[in-house]
RNA sequence: GGGCGAAUAGCUCAGUUGGUUAGAGCGCCACGUUUACACCGUGGAUGUCGGGGGUUCGAGUCCCUCUUCGCCCACCA
């Protein structure tokens, strides 16, 4: 076999990817016999909204080599992939583009032609994402794919949500939401934005009344931005410690509008004594802080009322009292009502005023705070939820904070504990409920009984089709909730059906009981992921798995047991971005705990966020997102994925700033902000001009598709060629090595007898391994892929390879230099194989041609594969260190030379001579690298020892304990030798002062440990020494 | 407002528990096609470690403070 000159990347994926597949060597099999343990990796689920970016591609890189690396450790490796539905997000594109290519809104398809719109959407994405995931090499076992939305995932949410409701865990309840008027429906908080507009700010008076309803002729000034929300006024309040207002705390004011009477209460939080006139209304049902006033003082004597006053499309509803206003737009209403207020000689005044307004980022129009009923998951202990559910006495939150505090789940870096606890501290309940059509619908039917006051929950049980046809039988598969209205209103009740079992929901429906409208929450299936994945809940078989080629995913067998849920739960680790911690990570905690009373994962890694070259993060709204696979096409898959593994440390966030290739003259352009921002305008596609050549030409950009045919400038990212060159090194090194392994034959090695070379190569082998594998354990893989790197391109490659030429032409030493040097090279192969598999898969089978037994000490047959080539560990006493001191003074012996062939300008080809003054000792092993001066410097030794002098007109240069002459002749140039040596000899004497003034300072000597010290004197002995060397050459050079 | 993090060479980043006069890659300069590799080799230049204070015999590293930037949470009648 004999490799090109240049690694090709395309190739080698396409050879191995296939051959994986075929073979199924990323198909996760638990291990019943122990031999292997369990290693399960859960991946965070992309949104089938879009394609990967970079971010994904550094996530989904640590999580291979994760994993490929603990396969190779003898793992029973799990990596799960799959897709989330993502709710909001999908439904909007879908809605989008529906708008913008037909003029569609999702009223005018209705639900399920848009539900089933946005699945042909889902297949779509979710093809180009699973193609991304290859295309980086993900070792996932795909034939275990989940999606969000299908049948699998469907029955844990379902199953879920009912537990969760027959605990009395999920209540219903108010909430403000963003309401988005024009398009009617909530908008989620991250998709709304803030644009200050002109608006006013306006000042009234309310009259203060006593108990009947006179008034008292004091009236309360306060003032607003939104006039009309005072018909929905239900108090007003002061600070407890404003003086000015003490006194009327209790008592009461009239509304201007609509003469209602409401209480004045005293909230310090809500009350800001320095702003406005330090009174304010409260309209709770349409302000998120008054909203959270009314919950204050609920269930205390000054509980105050809500009242929503709005229809859902923006219009005023009855609720507010007054008959002009009803069915009048909230703008509209707004300046009537001052008009009114006016004539009733309570308006104040009114300035101009900017205010930050929040905007639906779908409809661009002004979201209203909105009153809505919405479902919850109580995630306090019991009696926290506001409508104090019964319940049980699980404690949600609270569960997952104990579990992460005992240290059962364990975040790397640890800091990011702290940001679960703090959240998951405030035991917020969570909403569940969206008012979307993309998602799992909430299983709940409900039916309002008002028609017949005195019916009670025994009647309803006995007289209604539903609870009929429920009987005895079905107790385990539905849960209903009676709810009693107040004052003869009748009653509703909420029946939560465990599975869509036929015969209830006709009977449902036969007694007029209605579905939710609305789905879940994202989040609340993605919750389940490490549960669902794994076939939960389910116990009794393993999960389905589809057969890659046929497509078909069979139900498995019921067996009594899910070895799949045994084996691989809990998982060993979740990798994911820092801000999804309480979204996601703390809720995955939360479900594991409550379903499996085990946490979901023993480990967190926090990864580091890729930010563009001016340090923004890369999102689809900025345009600065990179498709990785622009980076694979050009850099080659194993390039990404080691300057991706590069960058994964514990700490920073690292910059990646990008450029486009001129086509025209391949000048790279940086890229601007502008750039970033571009998009075609009517239809005219931007383009970027070279400053190089002057020639414009499109660019890639996430905004639109270039023109077929016409030239394009690519995105590149000099960050990759790094990952690119070293994996053409390592390729063109094992070249070199297969090279020389003609008539190679296995044989033992024993490493206490090499020669220095190998020695210290299988030391440095040795340590290089152990630290790799402890970067691993501990998720630095920036420190693995340095090490790596410095290991194979300096040590291997500059030294060893270099120095080993010879012994591959003296036929006594080639075959103990043969194995030794494959034994090494196996060993990289096998340490770079979880970030580089493609290219050391390549170079594994290159190297079963010409060795199929290799290693060290001993070698062995390989295996068919790299993927389950086990991990390298080599005995920890292969570490010399006197060895590798003996090489490194070696090695700058040459450097010296090189040096003074540099500085005198000398040809490489010119033949050199060397003297060396040393003790006895340095000069044996000198004398026997004596060839290695000859092939690496082209100098020969012509004397080495304790008594050798500066042969006269030599260039001469001093290590410690070493003095060493290369004779010029007339080549010398005594000024420029001199220059050279006045130089070093400043620098020593630098040293030597610093290193001085610290041993005089008796503190020193006194305080710092005794090795410091001894340190210290040592160097300063040698630094004098190698002073006086110079300075004898200075001297002798007169 | 609360919390977390960052600031080190032109650029992107390392820098373990404090211990020589601080490192790498890219870029830059000079030389070089020596039979693995020009996606290369050899040699070289490049720093007030954001500012100020403190602790210490000793600070890039620990503490305080200021400045700038990023992220999360809360809030903005």
């Amino acid at each position: 076999m004999d490799l090109p000159k240049q690694y090709d990347p395309a190739a080698a994926y396409d050879r191995w990817s296939e051959a994986w597949a075929e073979a199924g060597t990323f198909d996760a099999v638990p291990d019943a016999t122990g031999a292997k343990p369990p290693h399960a990796v859960m991946m965070p689920l992309p949104n089938v909204t879009g394609v990967l970016h970079l971010g994904h591609a550094l996530n989904n890189t640590i999580q291979d080599v994760l994993t490929r690396w603990r396969r190779m450790q003898g793992y029973a490796a799990l990596w799960q992939p799959g897709t989330d539905h993502a709710g909001i997000a999908t439904q909007a594109v879908v809605e989008r583009r529906m708008l913008e290519e037909e003029g569609l809104t999702r009223h005018d398809v209705g639900r399920e032609a848009l539900v089933n719109r946005i699945w042909a959407w889902k297949e779509t994405s979710e093809a180009r994402i699973v193609e991304q995931l290859k295309l980086l090499g993900a070792s996932c076992d795909f034939r275990r794919q989940r999606f969000t939305l299908d049948e699998v995932c469907s029955k844990a949410v379902r199953e879920t949500f009912f537990r969760l409701f027959k605990d009395g865990l999920i209540y219903r309840g108010k909430r403000l939401v963003n309401w988005d008027t024009y398009l009617q429906t909530a908008v989620a908080d991250d998709e709304v934005y803030e644009e200050d507009v002109n608006g006013h700010f306006w000042t009234f008076e309310y009259p203060v009344v006593d108990a009947d309803g006179t008034e008292t002729g004091e009236r309360l000034a306060l003032s607003t931005t939104r006039p009309e929300t005072m018909l929905g006024d239900t108090a007003v309040c002061v600070h407890p410690d404003d003086d000015r207002y003490k006194h009327l705390v209790g008592k009461t004011v009239r509304v201007p509008i609509n003469g209602r009477v409401v209480p004045v209460i005293a909230d310090g939080e809500l009350a800001d004594m320095e702003k406005g006139t330090g009174c304010v209304k409260v309209t709770p049902a349409h302000d998120p802080n008054d909203y959270a006033c009314w919950e204050r003082q609920r269930g205390t004597e000054t509980e105050i009322d809500i009242l929503n006053v709005m229809h859902p499309d923006g219009t005023m509803n009855a609720a507010g009292d007054v008959e002009e206003f009803i069915d009048l737009d909230r703008y509209k209403a707004r300046d009537l009502l001052v008009e009114k207020v006016s004539e009733l000689g309570l308006f104040k005044g009114v300035e101009d005023r900017v205010i930050p307004l929040k905007h639906s980022d779908r409809s661009k129009t002004p979201v209203e705070p909105y009153l809505s009923d919405q479902w919850f998951v109580r995630m306090g202990p019991a009696g926290t939820s506001p409508d104090g559910e019964k319940g049980d006495d699980f404690d949600l939150a609270g569960s997952a904070i104990d579990a992460v505090a005992e240290g059962r789940t364990e975040f790397f870096p640890p800091r990011y504990q702290q940001t679960y606890e703090s959240w998951l501290g405030e035991k917020r309940d969570w909403c569940i409920s969206r008012q979307l059509w993309w998602g799992h619908r909430i299983p709940v039917w409900r039916r309002r009984w008002t028609d017949d006051a005195v019916v009670t929950e025994e009647q309803i049980k006995t007289d209604t089709a539903t609870f009929r046809t429920a009987g005895e039988e079905k107790q385990d598969t539905y849960e209903a909730r009676f709810v009693e209205h107040p004052e003869g209103e009748g009653c509703s009740i909420f029946v939560c059906l465990r599975d869509d079992d036929a015969e209830l929901l006709k009977a449902l429906e036969a007694d007029g009981f209605e579905q939710d409208p609305d789905v879940l929450d994202t989040w609340f299936s993605s919750a389940l992921w490490p549960l669902e994945t794994l076939g939960w809940p389910d116990l009794d078989r393993d999960p389905p798995k589809k057969n890659l080629k046929s497509g078909d995913e069979p139900p498995s067998p019921v067996t009594g047991t899910n070895a799949d849920f045994d084996f691989y739960y809990p998982t060993a680790v979740l990798s994911t971005s820092r801000d999804i911690i309480t979204l996601w990570v703390a809720r995955m905690v939360v479900m594991g705990l409550y379903h499996a009373d085990e946490v979901p994962f023993k480990h967190v890694y926090i990864h580091p966020k890729i930010l563009d070259g001016f340090g923004q993060t890369m999102s689809k709204s900025k345009g600065n997102g990179v498709d990785p696979l622009d980076m694979v096409d050009r850099y080659g898959v194993d390039a990404v994925r080691f300057t991706m593994a590069g960058i994964a440390g514990d700490t920073q966030d690292v910059r990646l700033p990008v450029g486009y290739e001129c086509p025209h003259c391949g000048e790279i352009i940086p890229q601007t902000l502008e750039h970033q921002k571009a998009r075609p305008m009517g239809g005219e596609k931007p383009t970027i001009a070279c400053p190089a050549c002057g020639k414009e030409s499109q660019f890639s950009s996430p905004w639109y598709t270039p023109d077929e045919g016409v030239p394009v400038a690519r995105m590149v990212s000099e960050r990759f060629e790094a990952g690119r060159n070293f994996g053409n090194k390592l390729f063109n090194a094992a070249r070199f090595a297969i090279r020389n392994l003609e008539g190679y034959e296995p044989g033992p090695v024993d490493v206490t007898s090499l020669p220095l070379e190998d020695r210290w190569i299988v030391s440095r082998l040795a340590e290089v391994t152990a630290s790799v594998t402890d970067s691993f354990e501990g998720y630095r893989f920036d420190d693995a892929c340095r090490t790596l790197r410095d290991f194979v391109w300096n040590d291997f490659c500059d030294w060893y390879l270099e120095l080993t030429k010879p012994r591959f032409r003296d036929d006594d030493a080639c075959p103990e230099a043969q194995r030794v040097l494959v034994g090494v090279l196996d060993a990289i192969v096998r340490l770079l194989h979880p970030v580089m598999p493609f290219l050391t898969e390549e170079l594994w089978h290159a190297l079963a041609a010409v060795a199929p037994e290799r290693g060290l000490p001993s070698p062995t047959a390989a295996d068919e594969t790299c993927a389950f080539a086990p991990w390298p560990a080599f005995p920890a006493d292969w570490v010399a260190a006197d060895d590798c001191a003996r090489m490194e003074r070696l090695q700058e012996l040459i450097v010296a030379v090189r040096n003074v062939r540099a500085t005198y300008k000398i040809a490489p080809s010119a033949p050199l001579n060397l003297s060396i003054a040393c003790e006895e000792s340095v000069a044996a092993d000198i004398t026997a690298s004596a060839g290695t001066f000859e092939f690496l410097v082209k100098a020969t030794l012509a004397d080495v020892g304790p008594d050798v002098t500066r042969p006269p007109g030599s260039a001469g240069f001093t290590l410690p304990g070493v003095e060493g002459f290369v004779p010029l002749g007339d080549v010398i140039d005594v000024a420029a030798e001199k220059q050279r040596q006045e130089k070093e000899a400043k620098q020593l004497r630098g040293h030597i002062a610093g290193t001085e003034k610290r041993l005089a300072n008796e503190k020193f000597v006194a305080s710092a440990p005794p090795e410091v010290v001894q340190g210290a004197k040592d160097k300063l002995a040698e630094l004098r020494q190698q002073l006086v060397s110079v300075e004898e050459i200075l001297s002798d050079l007169g």
